[in-house]
DNA sequence: CTCCTTGCAAATGCTTTGCATTTAT
DNA sequence: ATAAATGCAAAGCATTTGCAAGGAG
């Protein structure tokens, strides 16, 4: 007999919060930002769950890792579908936005390098509207 | 009377030594990669000045950061020309390759989101050819 | 001579890990 | 009951910084 999968699916109260607090927002937090949020739901919560939770969420298919910034802190998001964001290069904040890249460029990249393309994100830099008005 | 901007320029013994290892390659080293190439050339080079260097150089337009891989650390590449990378995931090689995203694409997402886009970078992630093969 | 660069070591910041305890199923 | 999750503190890396000494113009 086969195994359930969704036994392996242990959401405990912990999972919960991180995974709310990071549905709540656009604002791709990273761990740190999220542990902040998720201490306002769960006083007693560690940062280490946090970032074991967020590594669990992104194998579980529930979060994605969607950018490093300069000081090397990752940034998460709840959307898992593959999108594109722009950064901006003055306060820093993150947009989403859906880079026009047809399919075809797969393929004609996959001629070219005999790489087997299986994801691939964009990320634009330059200045959000707020910024670029000052 | 202006400053000549070449005066700026103090192209020491550390900084050629990096250069030319960062030129000498096409394989995005990290910092600590170049540390080591350098060493090589120049024993007496601390860490410290390859990371100052590196930053230098990017100021300088000399080279750019072009990747942060997943233990956070930065890869440098001397084509400062803008291109695009495929990762293997399993291998971690990088290959360059430049993704047709048509200029277009800035005045749509411009348009829509007020972001004022000055430079893009599209990271494609799968198998290289070595690594699909097996 | 003066300012910039360098080496070393210590400090920093994000993230991971060991371990004993608690918790979900 | 049993295997997984948690909290805490300590450890790990990549990177940055303070400072005194060395080097370029």
């Amino acid at each position: 007999m086969e195994q359930q999968p969704t036994t392996q699916l242990r959401m405990t109260g912990n999972r919960q919060v991180v995974l709310e607090v990071l549905r709540s927002t656009k604002s791709h937090p990273t761990a740190q930002d999220v542990f902040m949020s998720a201490r306002d739901l769960q006083p007693q919560i560690g940062f280490a769950t946090v970032y074991r939770t967020l590594d669990w969420l992104v194998q579980h298919g529930l979060a994605q890792e969607v950018y490093r910034d300069k000081d090397g802190a990752a940034h998460y998001d709840a959307n898992v579908a593959r999108h594109d964001h722009a950064i901006c290069n003055r306060c820093g904040k993150i947009l989403d936005v859906e880079a026009p890249l047809h399919a075809l460029a797969y393929a004609i990249i996959e001629r070219a390098s005999g790489f087997r393309i299986d994801w691939h994100a964009t990320e634009f830099s330059g200045l959000c509207a707020a910024c670029a008005d000052e």
